[in-house]
Parts: C-alpha cells; structure tokens; sequence
RNA sequence: GGAGAGGUGGCCGAGUGGUCGAAGGCGCACGCCUGGAAAGUGUGUAUACCCCACAAGGGUAUCGAGGGUUCGAAUCCCUCUCUCUCCGCCA
C-alpha cells in the first residue's frame, strides 16, 4: 500500500497517477486524508491521557515506596475518570485506524509516468517487437495439445481423473523436458547473482497480505481451509516475505534471489478454446526472480531484470516481443509491469511467460522491509519481481516452434539438461 | 495427536507488580590511546506513531500475538501462536 504521508503530502500526483490507471474511486483520497486527521486528533488526546496516567501512577508507586500509604491511596481516588476516559478514546482511536487501514488498503500503486493510459490489454503498448523470424511450420503443424498426445508428453486426461482439469500430468520425456526447463532457468538465474530459495509451497495470510494478494484476490488462491493457509500463486509471495518485518543494512542492497515453485491458480471463469492444453492452468511451474532494492536504483533493476529474461528467451530461440502495461492492465501493487510473450507457431498465438514489475515501496511498506541508509535512517525498500520463466507455455511454444517431420526438436541449450536433442 | 519446558533489545542473558525501554555481557559505531593494530578506555547503539520545521526537544505504544486484572504489568490471569524435549504417528 501506500504510504499515508506519502499520500498526504503529493496528493495532486497522487490522483493525476491514479486516473491515469483508472481508478474510478478518487474520493477516497479525501476522505483517507480526514479520517486520518481525525485518528490524529484522537491519539493525541489519548496519549495526553496516557502521559497523566502514568505520572500518577508513577507518584503512586513512589508514595507507597516511601510507606505513605494514605497519600497514595488519595491519589488513586483521582485516576477515576481518567480510566474510562482512556477506554473511550481508545475505542475510538481503534476505529479511527481501522477505517484509515480499509482504506488505504482499497489504494493501488501509483503508475509510472511512462504507463500508457488503456483500459484493458489492448491498449497495452508494443515496447520491443520481434524482429527476427518466424518458424516456418508446415500447413499440418500441430498444437502443443496434439502434439503432447502424439508423443505421449502430457495427459490431460489423467490430470483430470487425478485432481480435475487444468492439472497437467505430465510423462516421460515430457516430464524430462519440464524438469530441464527448470533447472536451466535456475542455473542462469544463479549466474545472473541470485540466490536460489526453494520456498514452502503454501503461506499464511500475512504473507498473502504483504504481497498484495490479500485482501483483494482471494478468489484466485486455493485455500486450506483447516490450516488458515494458501496455495501460492507464485514463488513472489513466500520469497519476497523472508523479508517481511525486516531491516537490512543499506550495503546488503541489492538482495537478489530465485526459486522455483508450482503454482496454484483457481482461475475461476476461465472457460474455452483459448485455455485449451496448457495456455492456461491451475497448475503450472515457474521459476521466479526476486530484488529487493534501494529506491534510487529499483529501476535500473528492472532494466536489468528484463534483459535476464531476454536472454533465456535468446537462448531457447523463442520469438517474443515485450509489452509494456497499460493502466487498465497493471496490477494492483505495481508500479511498472512489462510481460513478454512468446510466439506460439502453431496456434499462431502470442503467449503471456513473463511478467516483470517494479512495486516501489507498495510492497515493502506492508510488509515493513525496510533499509538502514547512511544517515542511519529506516526508509523502505523497493521491491521487484518477474518470471523467469513460466513453464507451462514456454513449454507449449517449445513443442509447437520446434516440430518437424522427424519429431521435436530440444533447443541446444537444454539439451545437457534433457539428456536427449529430439521427442519422437 | 498427548505430556512437559520455554519465547526479553542485533546476539547472549538478568529481571515474578512500582521511577523498566528494560541490569550485565557480546557485537557494532564513533572518540581517546597507538607508528599502526590488538588490548585498554569513554560515549553511543530498537521500532512505530503523535506534537514540532521529517532540527532540537517532548509524548505515547511496543519484553511472541491478542485480551483481562490493577492507580500501575516484561512480571498475575485467559486465549492463540511459535520453538525445544519426550511419547505416538509418519515420508
């Protein structure tokens, strides 16, 4: 979320950057700004009351040392009206914060001067095309479902029997080339400087919460209903917590960390041709990468975050462009988002497999990570995460891009990891 | 799942109702000392919020979390949570 002084002290940016991502309720600026200044007024009252209390208290406790027990008696006659005093604008002064915290809460991150205006994501912006060519597939090409089935790669079926649809199994080969994906991104990862987590796979809600998919997107997170826990969505929300509630010293920036994790999505509503086979599931792998950064660089982070992710897509020789968000588009907590899609040959679709944004301090604030500058003050950190990459539609377009006559062809790079240059 | 023990500042560790935000030690920072360093020595060393100029200064809250008793709670009571030990179960 915000930050309340944040929000107090530019409020014209504040609303300019907010319509500029639509968001249609700008009155709650105003009525954050006074249910705020009445949480003031009462905790100041409060803690006037407080003060007194315990300068009573004080002199109570020095009497009776002093054996003057009749003084001290006489003066906790005082303390009467002080007590329900106290009570009342305690009460008030909890509501006061909960109604500012709903609201605050109800605030997406401020975009980037550089978000275009859209309402949705066709009004995303082409930041990179592809330049380079196109596979050239024959007229019988298949798509990746047929292509799964024809080589016996992934049965949907059976992941259907087993859990329900949307929950690819895969086999064989097909499974190889799954775990080949993922340790190749983990590997490069690891030598782009970050450090490789393998994080619980489910979380509680502050962790939800500090991410930003609590309160606002429990609809798309499995629950556990009995343990209070959460499927992840991504391996953002466990890695980006082990900071949660933590300071770290201004020369440990940037922190830079990776993990590999399923992910769950209910994705509730999906339905149709255009979530056939793996372009979209309940289930997928990702390998996510994470920084936490000082303000003053998050963006030159994410420059670097997005040329990590270009270079795996290079290496694998997949066709992609990069889009940069429109306002209608980007998430809740970010700041700046780029996604990058890569081209499906046979469906002849671009495909969503990265996701990289820059929060600011969206996150950090609610998760209170924050840094100790030189001056030796706390301020709070930026936050950055992408995909690096998702799994299941990278996988998609490998099986697609790379058919040919005499089978599938494993692009070079993985081929140390599959053990195998060809699916026949 | 059952029984027991325990969660105090960056770490260790004292503190069972009164001036305790918290002794002492370690660590860290700065200074003195030194040719330099170690040792020694001095000072400082949590977070959030409020008043105020985000200064100085002052106030409030925080000793796992939440609630209660009390004029007053790290200290007493209740609930939850986490850690450790033993038993049970188990990859």
């Amino acid at each position: 979320m915000l930050q309340l002084s944040f929000i107090r002290e530019n409020k014209d940016t504040v609303l300019k950057r907010l319509k500029q991502r639509g968001f249609k309720q700008l009155d709650l600026i105003d009525v954050l700004i006074s249910e705020d200044e009445k949480r003031r007024k009462n905790q100041q009252l409060l803690e006037d009351l407080n003060a007194k209390r315990n300068k009573l208290s004080k002199e109570i406790g020095q009497l009776y040392g002093q054996g003057k027990r009749e003084e001290a008696e006489k003066l906790k006659g005082e303390t009467g009206n002080l007590k329900s005093d106290i009570e009342k604008f305690e009460s008030e002064l909890g509501e006061n914060k909960q109604k500012v915290f709903d609201i605050l809460v109800q605030i997406p991150n401020i975009p980037h001067e550089s978000v275009p205006v859209g309402n949705s994501d066709e009004d995303n912006e082409v930041h990179k095309d592809w330049s380079g060519d196109f596979p050239n597939l024959a007229e019988d090409a298949l798509p990746h479902w047929e292509l799964a089935k024809k080589y016996d790669l992934i049965d949907f079926e059976l992941g259907a029997k087993i859990t329900g649809s949307g929950f690819p199994l895969y086999k064989g080969k097909g499974s190889k080339l799954q775990r080949a994906l993922v340790s190749f991104f983990l590997d490069e990862a690891e030598k782009g400087g970050y450090l490789e987590i393998l994080p619980p796979f489910l979380v509680n809600e502050e962790s939800a919460f500090g991410t930003g998919q609590l309160p606002d997107k429990e609809g798309q997170m499995y629950y556990a209903n009995a343990d209070d826990l959460y499927l992840i969505p991504t391996a953002e929300v466990p890695i980006t917590n082990i900071y949660r509630n933590v300071i770290v010293s201004e020369a440990d920036l940037p922190i830079k960390l990776t993990g590999y994790t399923p992910c769950f999505r209910r994705e509730a509503g999906s339905y149709g041709a255009h979530v056939r086979g793996l372009n979209r599931v309940h289930q997928f792998d990702k390998v996510e990468i994470v920084q936490i950064q000082h303000p003053d660089k998050s963006y030159e982070s994410l420059d670097q975050m997005v040329i990590h992710i270009e270079n795996l897509l290079h290496k694998l020789e997949l066709p992609y462009r990069i889009l940069r968000l429109c306002g209608g588009d980007l998430g809740f907590t970010s700041n700046l988002t780029f996604d990058f899609e890569v081209f499906s040959a046979a469906q002849k679709r671009w495909l969503e497999v990265s996701s990289v944004s820059n929060f600011l301090s969206f996150q950090a604030n609610r998760l209170k990570l924050r840094f100790k500058d030189q001056n030796g003050k706390t301020q709070l950190a930026h936050t950055l995460n992408g995909s690096a990459l998702a799994l299941a539609r990278i996988y998609a377009s490998i099986l697609e891009n790379n058919q040919t006559e005499e089978g599938i062809v494993i692009p070079e790079v993985l081929r140390p990891y599959t053990g195998f240059a060809k699916i026949d």
